[in-house]
DNA sequence: GTCTATATAGTGATAGAC
DNA sequence: GTCTATCACTATATAGAC
């Protein structure tokens, strides 16, 4: 209905099974080289190398590079809010704030790529992001705030500034995905694995802060 | 002694008044677009025109773009390091690291450009810099721990780890410049400025980690 | 669907007049 | 010292054969 006339570009399905084998895997190699390099620093080719695939052949799957930059961040987005999105307005106020904390410190982990392109994409003016910000992130935050503020106007946890409280979860965990250069040389190269002490330091730090 | 052959490229100290106006207006240009945009992202040609110059004309003050950008970068991380420098052993424990915190803020608020230019260079695994980690960072970093360390062993500050300790000031100061589009976004463009509560949110954050 | 070859635009750097 | 003109190279994207 929509295909065989407008050149493919696979719309939101890939047909076949190769199709939908070279889509993921283009965007898992756009994923590694606009990590590492930004938007800019990457090439086409070298996405298109890193998935196995000619330049042309990648650009018969999307249409240009900023294609696949944008649907690389919108398909990262919701994975990447998930642990904000679990707050549980319900749940007991400090294990539930210890545990998004504890869960996007995993993600810097796991995911450092994921961290870093959004990291490049912020630091560089959001440009690509378009509205998205507005449209997606704040109201989350806006509604995740709200709850934290109720918790301390009832005097579950100390007093704190939600939305700064959010900032500095975001700031101390995801500094050792995107710094992790820094994070490594300073640290020597001894103690391989940051992360152990890192959880025990956010741990303290965040339970010393919330409780009352 | 050293010129007159070699292509001029001014050694240390430009000599005459026009040729030191000129070069710090390119450093200066520099530092405004290799922060914007990144490395590859600048374009000699966009900061020749910030600069008020011809593209030829710049490049008859620096040999090449990456000159300009190695320059820039060693050039501030003097600056840069200042307040971690001045950790005074001698001093009183908390009020002194509150100190190191709200002159990070600081520097957030006044040289964000600076912050993003090493946020930017770190991010894409600190190339640029070569081993100035290892040879500039690494052993400041060292001696102030060791500082930090001593403080929590007497008894005086409350047990921490102290390069982590290091690690959450700079991630949470430097926040505020590097995301600077994402906090202003979140917190909506009523509260204009998000430095004063991050100041009191820090403070309060550092008091309470830190206080034994 | 995938390739080779190429059009087109940008970008760092240089030559040479003034 | 500064400019115009230009080179050499890279990179995005497309054309067209298979």
């Amino acid at each position: 209905m929509n295909q065989s006339k407008t050149p493919p570009h696979i719309p939101t399905q890939a047909r076949t099974r190769i199709q939908r084998r070279n889509h993921s895997a283009i965007l898992n190699a756009a994923l590694d080289v606009f990590s590492a390099k930004g938007f800019r620093g990457a090439t086409v080719d070298e996405i298109a190398q890193a998935a196995g695939l000619s330049k042309p052949n990648l650009l018969y799957y999307f249409p240009s590079k900023e294609a696949i930059h944008l649907q690389l961040l919108s398909g990262l987005l919701d994975v990447w809010l998930a642990p904000l999105r679990d707050l549980d307005p319900e749940g007991d106020p400090i294990p539930e704030i210890l545990t998004y904390v504890r869960r996007k410190l995993q993600m810097s982990r796991e995911m450092p790529r994921e961290s870093r392109i959004f990291a490049n994409e912020i630091l560089q003016g959001g440009t690509h992001l378009g509205d998205t910000l507005t449209t997606a992130l704040k109201p989350l935050v806006d509604e995740k705030a709200a709850v934290v503020a109720r918790w301390r106007d009832t005097g579950r946890i100390a007093d704190v500034h939600p939305y700064h409280l959010i900032f500095s979860i975001w700031s101390l965990t995801q500094h050792y995905a995107d710094f992790d250069v820094q994070v490594r040389t300073v640290l020597g190269d001894e103690g391989a694995d940051p992360y152990p002490e890192a959880e025990r330091y956010l741990e303290t730090l965040f339970t010393r802060m919330l409780t009352p």
